[in-house]
DNA sequence: CAGAATCCGTGGAGATACTG
DNA sequence: CAGTATCTCCACGGATTCTG
């Protein structure tokens, strides 16, 4: 989000601080592969086959700015850059994980309505 | 969100199909909302300072597209008009309430640290 | 490999006015 | 009160090219 207006949040609603936070068009999915390991750049476009190089840069940017995750610069050639939670990063983990356990359960009742349609039982 | 590609997310990422569901820019602030009460279009309004009107109308309908909320017109004068979460968006709870925990905390933290300036602890 | 820089189109979103 | 309709603008974000 970030353009919520000008940094504080109207009535503080505590989910709207949140969302400046993690609210990005992508962040969560970043979120979401940083929490089960450390990652490369180009790693992390192959996770994500939907985002452009880009914009996976800017949204790393903000991330690190708000001190969510960490950027690890090895100077070697060919360069390798790797991406990871800090521990206040780490902190919004729970919120990642219910998206996930939604998502997963969402997919399934998806999954099984096209059944229902294949087998005629809708 | 909605837009991130013809409905499909890439490789399922469950992260992805939740976003694709609440990844609007005001979706999350407006499901916090109607998590506490019923709520009618100008109440909203006032509980979100910061959206537009037309913004409300376009992030409602979405949601209520979706299955998330429901919408109940009553067909009085003036018009009357209530917003109100549906069973499906009842499970979107748990991950709604872990943006406010994580949110309350990070408020009470920013507010620690100002203290701090205030009387030159930092 | 991990970006930075540039160009450029689209639609996201504000402001205003109108309506049942 | 709860919207719709229109006009407008700018910045979000894609595609491409260049670099240490």
């Amino acid at each position: 989000m970030r353009n919520r207006k000008a940094g504080y949040a109207c009535k503080h609603c505590p989910v709207e601080t949140t969302l400046d936070i993690i609210g990005g068009k992508w962040k969560g999915v970043i979120l979401y592969h940083l929490m089960n390991k450390t990652c490369r750049f180009n790693e992390m476009r192959r996770l994500m086959p939907g985002i452009s190089q880009r914009m996976l840069t800017l949204q790393l940017r903000e991330l690190e700015k708000d001190g969510v995750i960490h950027r690890e610069v090895y100077p070697v050639v060919p360069p390798k850059t790797e991406y990871s939670l800090t521990a206040f990063g780490e902190t919004l983990k729970p919120i990642i994980q219910e998206m996930k356990r939604w998502g997963d359960r969402y997919e399934h009742h998806q999954e099984q309505q096209l059944e229902d349609v294949d087998q005629n039982k809708a």
